[in-house]
DNA sequence: CGGCATCCCATAGGATACTG
DNA sequence: CAGTATCCTATGGGATGCCG
């Protein structure tokens, strides 16, 4: 039974990129949270993280694999299968993406208050 | 009475470019710790972030005061005199950075040797 | 399915020099 | 002292198309 991932993380209406805290590249942070619940896919993670490409969902977990964060596996077979999962390293990080999301939640109202003030005085 | 700044956060030796962890731009979050012992100067920001250009460091500076992390006050005189200070929402940052510090005391190591062994392998 | 190759562009950020 | 002004480059990341 795989833990279902927060819907809102990935609504495009709080985008991630607002908020002033990210773990390793623009997508390295989702792609952690997507691996919380389990091993996924190459195509499992694209479906959450909608408008990523093949090109950088690659490099993004080419530089997560050779930090020690992820580990590939390609499983033997007819068909291509190839699955991503969180190393201990790569878990350690997870406390830490709560914590920013917590952050987020509580606090990410005030920046972009202060910062649709500080636009409109200008 | 000046709390000291952490010495080792501003050391080449351990850069912060390798901590996977980033709050806001490149000087962001060392600007935040450096402001959290209480208002700093233009010049004195400078000092330890070294090698920060002071058109870089005028940017992050504007942009943590646009988002409201930080707050500027030119002060009256003869002698130009510029300070920075934490607002309450550049404080509600300061245990965000303090957990990204433990965690890369007890981990960065963790993710050189991964990425060294990567290295190697290929 | 799980990518790679190619091209392209915007932006971050550094070097250097100058100023009120 | 506290910045501006210019210029420059590296790279992150997107678009598109192809492949075993």
């Amino acid at each position: 039974m795989r833990k279902p991932l927060d819907p809102d993380m990935f609504d495009p209406v709080c985008p991630s990129e607002l908020v002033p805290i990210r773990v390793g590249d623009k997508w390295a942070g989702l792609i952690i949270q997507c691996l919380e619940g389990g091993p996924r896919r190459f195509s499992e993670l694209r479906i959450p993280l909608r408008t990523v490409t093949p090109k950088v969902l690659t490099a993004s977990l080419r530089s997560l694999e050779r930090d020690g964060f992820v580990l590939r596996t390609a499983l033997p077979g007819p068909v291509r299968h190839v699955e991503y999962r969180l190393t201990p390293l790569g878990r350690s990080l997870l406390p830490l993406l709560a914590t920013a999301r917590a952050w987020a939640e509580t606090h990410l109202d005030e920046l972009l208050t202060a910062r649709e003030a500080a636009d409109r005085a200008r």
